[in-house]
DNA sequence: AGTGTCCGATTACAGGCGTAAACTGTTTGC
DNA sequence: GCAAACAGTTTACGCCTGTAATCGGACACT
């Protein structure tokens, strides 16, 4: 599943708060990004016609919720920026990544962690292909 | 500069071997993603008139260089993926690449001395920015 | 019951993108 | 010198995007 920028905002907070009803989407949304209620309206259309996102009927209002895992998307969007940007090379985009982002301490106990956990688990089984 | 998926794929060559001419870019990535000639000649000259790229003319053909740095699009790029798909926050971005990516120990050793590098300079730096 | 209101659906429209053909002018081989 | 090759410019076209107005049906209040 490809999304847009506008669609990423949008589905960043259904994720956040599903389900959600309309009124509540053009709520935050209009007031985050300055949207109109028609383009919030038209954001969640599209997103139900690609599959993004699910109706169901509760009375006559409408419920929406993600059809599709925020990881899932995460993890796509993660490649194809890996890809276009780094030539499909994670290293270097990791790198450009934590030199330029601010991190708190607590980002970077957590980050060395679970480099040290990768690492380690290289050394243990390093012929297990899973990926 | 904003550079699309495609854009991206014509850039990243010329940054690594320009000034180029557009024969050599019409033939590098004919083969590699099997573009036409027209396709090609059609993004370089997006990418001119977008000022991405320059073109000089040398005797009666015509070089290509680089008018935008790598670094910035780089930078300008990343820091959208993160915006939109992190919410502008780059601690999960890292931790969700760090996951999912594969990573050579050369690589592991150089994240973990970059982040001691920044855990470090923040530490001798600090001044109570509490947040 | 009529009218306003809320909400989802349909329609709109300009600009970007991927993809490419056609046009034009120059160079070069025959 | 003329045709083929080459290179840059123009034009094309359908889909996606951002942004939004308008339509139409159901309810709600007067």
């Amino acid at each position: 599943m490809q999304l847009s920028d506008a669609e990423w905002i949008v589905m960043n907070l259904i994720w956040d708060s599903q389900p959600t009803e309309a009124s509540d989407v053009i709520a935050a949304l209009g007031a985050d990004n300055g949207w109109s209620d028609a383009t919030v309206k038209t954001m969640l259309h599209r997103l139900v016609k690609k599959g993004a996102l699910t109706t169901e009927q509760i009375g006559k209002k409408y419920r929406y919720t993600a059809a599709v895992r925020q990881s899932a998307c995460v993890r796509k969007a993660s490649r194809s920026f890996v890809d276009r940007v780094f030539g499909g090379d994670a290293a270097p985009a990791l790198l450009h990544l934590v030199k330029t982002a601010k991190l708190s301490e607590v980002d970077l106990t957590e980050l060395r962690e679970l480099l040290d956990t990768k690492a380690n688990s290289r050394n243990s089984k390093n012929k297990g292909s899973k990926e």
